[in-house]
DNA sequence: ATCATCGTTCCGGCTCCCGGAACGGACGAA
DNA sequence: TTCGTCCGTTCCGGGAGCCGGAACGATGAT
């Protein structure tokens, strides 16, 4: 008897992004094949990226080829070599980040609070690097993490930084929607509490994107005041307390601040004489 | 049992690439783009990867769209946001990479040396993470760089933590290019040192890869003795000089068992394969 | 003003990418 | 042990879309 092959109607949303190139394919293998949990099943990596189970396979054979993942007993496979020296490659060439790696530990060490580095991509911002304190039960912020723009305090920060006009049109028009009881909904609102970011220099976020946490940041000017990022710090409501946000924010303002000057600053593009290769 | 013997040996690959499909050519184009001299010129992305212009030019255009790659003024490009938080995410993902970060650390706290943290690739050793001691005014390594097995510390730990077979396939049977007067070139006499290093637990490169470069290695095993990379410390030759190599050389012993250990124990993904014998 | 160089666009040819279907092995349940 | 299920892997014919030489406009140096 043949059995019914299971076409449920999926409770999931099916979120496959039908990409239609084979890089755009490509770069979203990539993408899962680093995510935390590995090693990946190919069935896994497949219903991730909403590939097909050969596509998948044949992308996984031309970056186990190549390097760039390693394939493990039973079929399942994991980040390769050349993809960690890539990472490692386009993580120290950021001139941006190596100049806020020190500048976090120093901030993490004066607050306690976990320091992090974002960068804007479109909408939502990418946590590049970080600091933490070594007292972190529960990490609320993960390395490559995203968050939209519109409930974090780094959001805000770059908002802030940004023309009006621009800001506006990357919130949209639309009711955004509820992360807590506490997000701001309305772009609007989200738009008239930026001038006052402006005039502090810092942008808080109370609780608007997870409950009991409480996030500070402020912006990371690059040469002509380009938005190059924001620098932030993020605890527990109950560590990171109202009263503290007082002398807490001024810190995170002149952390930035000390980024957004060695970026004018010292080492342009070409500062620095390489060895060969 | 047909066990993955895949020990794909040459990945060295000159200006004209041959490379075969649209995948390998975005790869090449990544490789190129996070290369510390940003940001890009269209044309000399051209150059390396050895593409025609028009193929790099949508390619480039595909990343773009993606976040992957970011265009300037003028038609230059640099890495992405989301090139950045691939880039985050792989190494906060590598299990071995965030428990060697303290060790090494503390490796370079007590040496005064660079401490670094090597995977393999086929014949060559890449660097994937460090930590860097201020007063480093030459650094003799780079964050993403290569160097091949025969003719470095890291690269003679991993040999020697290999089954002979597979070191000796790893080598070849031609004489090695010589880096330096003191380069060993003969794969036989590389072989013929492994006992010593397997027996001392560290392995030295006197000046093998660069003059006045020595270093100190000591491999990292993983679950099953897998060889997950290596522990090294770099110095020039005046600073690590031969009499210190014998205490320098059980600390670096030490701080690899440290990662070996952890990597064992602790925070395993998930323990897959702890029955197999 | 003139030219070399670069980034960008165009377009016809035909490569080789695509993914449904099938196969064999691994594992768990009965 | 046997059966059923699921997974990784391979195959293959059709046609989608990749390819790159050639051309065009912008830019900066001479």
């Amino acid at each position: 008897m043949p059995k019914p092959v299971n076409t449920s109607v999926s409770r999931r949303e099916e979120p496959p992004a039908a990409s239609t190139g084979p890089v755009d394919k490509a770069l979203a293998v990539l993408d899962a094949l680093v995510q935390p949990d590995a090693p990946h099943r190919l069935a896994d990596l497949a219903a991730r990226t909403g590939l097909p189970k050969p596509t998948v396979h044949r992308l996984l054979h031309t970056f186990a080829e190549a390097g760039y993942a390693v394939p493990g007993p039973g079929g399942n496979y994991q980040a390769g070599p050349r993809l960690l020296g890539l990472a490692a490659t386009a993580l120290a060439a950021s001139s941006e980040l190596r100049l806020a790696r020190p500048v976090l530990d120093d901030l993490r060490l004066r607050t306690g609070h976990l320091a992090h580095f974002s960068v804007r991509d479109g909408a939502v911002a990418v946590h590049v690097t970080q600091s933490e304190p070594s007292s972190t039960y529960r990490m609320p912020l993960t390395a490559g993490g995203e968050v939209p723009l519109y409930c974090s305090a780094v959001g805000w920060a770059m908002l802030s930084a940004l023309p009006s006009p621009a800001a506006a049109e990357l919130l949209g028009g639309e009711p955004l929607p509820a992360r807590t009881s506490r997000t701001v909904r309305d772009p609007g609102a989200v738009l008239a509490a930026l001038p006052t970011v402006r005039e502090r220099g810092y942008a808080v976020d109370d609780e608007y994107a997870e409950q009991d946490v409480r996030a500070i940041a402020a912006p990371v000017l690059g040469p002509g005041d380009r938005v190059a990022g924001a620098v932030g710090i993020v605890g527990l409501t109950f560590t990171l307390d109202e009263e503290s946000v007082a002398v807490l924010g001024p810190m995170v303002r002149a952390a930035a601040g000390t980024v957004s000057a060695a970026l004018r600053g010292g080492t342009g593009p070409l500062g620095i004489v390489r060895g060969q290769e």
